[in-house]
DNA sequence: AAATCTTACTAAAACGATTTATTAAAATAT
DNA sequence: ATATTTTAATAAATCGTTTTAGTAAGATTT
């Protein structure tokens, strides 16, 4: 902590109260011109800041916000975490970022020490295998404002911001459609949470507006919380894919790491993309136009996801008067790169 | 804030006083064996949670963490951050993460909020632009521990912890001298940083050692602060390099995105890697596997990186007995791909 | 000129935990 | 039986801020 100067001191030195100068530094209708001048220029010759500690306790708030995530070290989360930083150190508000690394029981023990640690509000995006929303919804009885972002669920009432999970997946799934595929794979991540269902869905109702059948065996749902575990799965169900009488020949996959895992293990195979099969998915790398081939992607506004849920929070935590909750759906992009070149 | 159990509350409850409560609760030996079992009960029943705001006022620290680094949404940034992440939330700590984009003005800014928030310690990987460490100097002498990571630099004594950037260049560039080449030029930022100094010196002594000359018109360094003039200036400088009379066989790059970016202007000009020209450089992306060309790379132990630095600033934080400062310099790892595959 | 209202300030309490100094009671030593 | 030590507790101060409740002195009203 810093050993620097505090209110007292500057009562003190200028011979007045404590609280005048509290007062004169918040600019009070109760201080007179002079003394408001006197103080703010000693306050600022000596460089005092307040000490955080002392207002927060006497405030009954941290100014801090707790952000739990799947990971850090990813890059579409990096981006979202980077929309919530970039608001919050505007606002002055600090916050505490933790990973429930997918872990249903990591993510409690995160939240519990984000509660803990005093936080005025939490923002989360659940771990695949979070189902049960009875811990968030207590806290919330509790009192703590809380916004879901990036991956919602009907398990709390509260404002929610996201992708348009359901209309990127029909864009991506139009666009091989559009491009001449027609027997089309879809890989998902088994989780119970939206995102997955949402994507589905889209999936389906482009196939169906299309006149397309939705087949059963094009379709494959993972595990996606174990690492080591999935990519066998995905080898194991790739070379089924490949495999069947009336193979796919293109591949929609739902999340940014089945998709960068779909194109290595095809590449690993031996397989030409898109010549043997197209490729296309929910992917926010920049890195996708250098990948070989460059990778269609739909991409997710991440940086605004962030942003809008923080935004949010705040006014969830400002706001003592309820207003209706929302839930905010932005629009996906589609980027079209050698990956599902035309028939 | 969580408007949780009080220590007075419990105090009341079990007609103690509060100092008996908390005592019992860090086990004093100045509390009987059944008073402390009381206490301890009745806590964990009613979810007692002590308040941070409180404690860190009486305790003159706040527990919590400043680590500034260049961006968040960096993939290598992001490795580290996890290391950091990790051992601070083992220790009960929180971390503050801010982002100086590579702007040395920022850099202050974000120090400032973050002495202003009470940290008890910084660790922090300096821009780009930074040159000037009195800054940091000041923070030092005014008591803050501070522990520099992955970008040092000599204008500040404390400890440092990062890659071992010369021995990573010498490994880079021997190993194209291995796979025989012998016209290899060098990319690299212009910040006066020691990393990018050190990676230039591995460079020419790899050269030097294998009896290869150090051409100057094959070595280059760019401003990596602006990111849109410097891929105009990359893309001119391929240009100029692959124009030369004697033009380079390989090319080393010395940063992440110096690395990806040659790759997406070489690709983009038509040259064939490794055939025309081989590239090789340092960078943390799981993706490089999956590049056209898969990339051969030089790893850093990223969340190595940031664990040590973690730990160092803790025992700074915890000892006033000054020890002396340490620079840790950890190995780097060569991973062979497609890239710089043998001439 | 007395009563009322502003203006500009201050003293003291409060936030919740820790800790120093104190004390009463019990146990041990002389 | 008295002196001393140990044990087990407590009251009160403290950290640095904000805020409630006052209070003089001067200005304004009647």
């Amino acid at each position: 902590m810093n050993n620097s100067v505090t209110l007292r001191d500057i009562a003190k030195a200028l011979n007045i109260s404590a609280s005048t100068v509290s007062r004169a530094l918040t600019d009070s209708y109760q201080i007179g011109p002079e003394t408001k001048k006197k103080v703010l220029a000693y306050a600022k010759l000596h460089h005092y800041i307040p000490n955080r500690m002392a207002r927060g306790l006497k405030e009954g708030r941290s100014r801090s916000i707790g952000v739990v995530v799947c990971a850090i070290d990813n890059s579409f989360v990096a981006q979202m975490l980077n929309g919530i930083d970039k608001f919050y150190t505007e606002q002055g508000y600090q916050i505490i970022i933790m990973q429930s690394k997918e872990l249903y029981e990591q993510e409690k023990a995160c939240i519990d020490l984000l509660y803990a640690g005093g936080i005025d509000g939490l923002l989360i995006s659940p771990s695949y295998q979070t189902t049960d929303f009875s811990y968030l919804n207590e806290l919330q009885s509790a009192g703590l404002p809380i916004v879901l972002f990036d991956r919602l669920s009907d398990g709390i009432n509260t404002h929610k911001v996201a992708a348009d999970h359901l209309k990127g997946a029909y864009q991506a799934t139009q666009h091989l459609i559009n491009n001449g595929y027609k027997a089309i794979a879809h890989i998902n991540s088994n989780t119970q949470l939206n995102m997955a269902t949402a994507r589905f869905e889209g999936y389906k109702k482009a196939l169906t507006n299309a006149g397309l059948p939705i087949k059963n065996d094009l379709i494959k749902f993972f595990d996606t919380t174990n690492l080591t575990v999935l990519n066998k799965n995905l080898e194991l169900a790739i070379h089924e894919l490949m495999s069947l009488k009336e193979k796919p020949d293109a591949i929609f996959t739902a999340t940014d790491s089945l998709t960068i895992r779909c194109l290595i293990l095809l590449k690993q195979m031996k397989y030409s993309i898109p010549k043997d099969v197209a490729l296309i998915g929910f992917s926010n790398t920049d890195l996708a136009q250098a990948l070989s081939p460059p990778l269609s992607t739909i991409n997710q506004p991440a940086f605004e996801i962030g942003r809008l849920a923080a935004e949010k929070l705040l006014l969830l935590i400002n706001s003592k008067n309820s207003e209706p909750f929302e839930t905010l759906l932005l629009a996906t992009e589609l980027q079209e790169r050698d990956s599902t070149l035309m028939r």
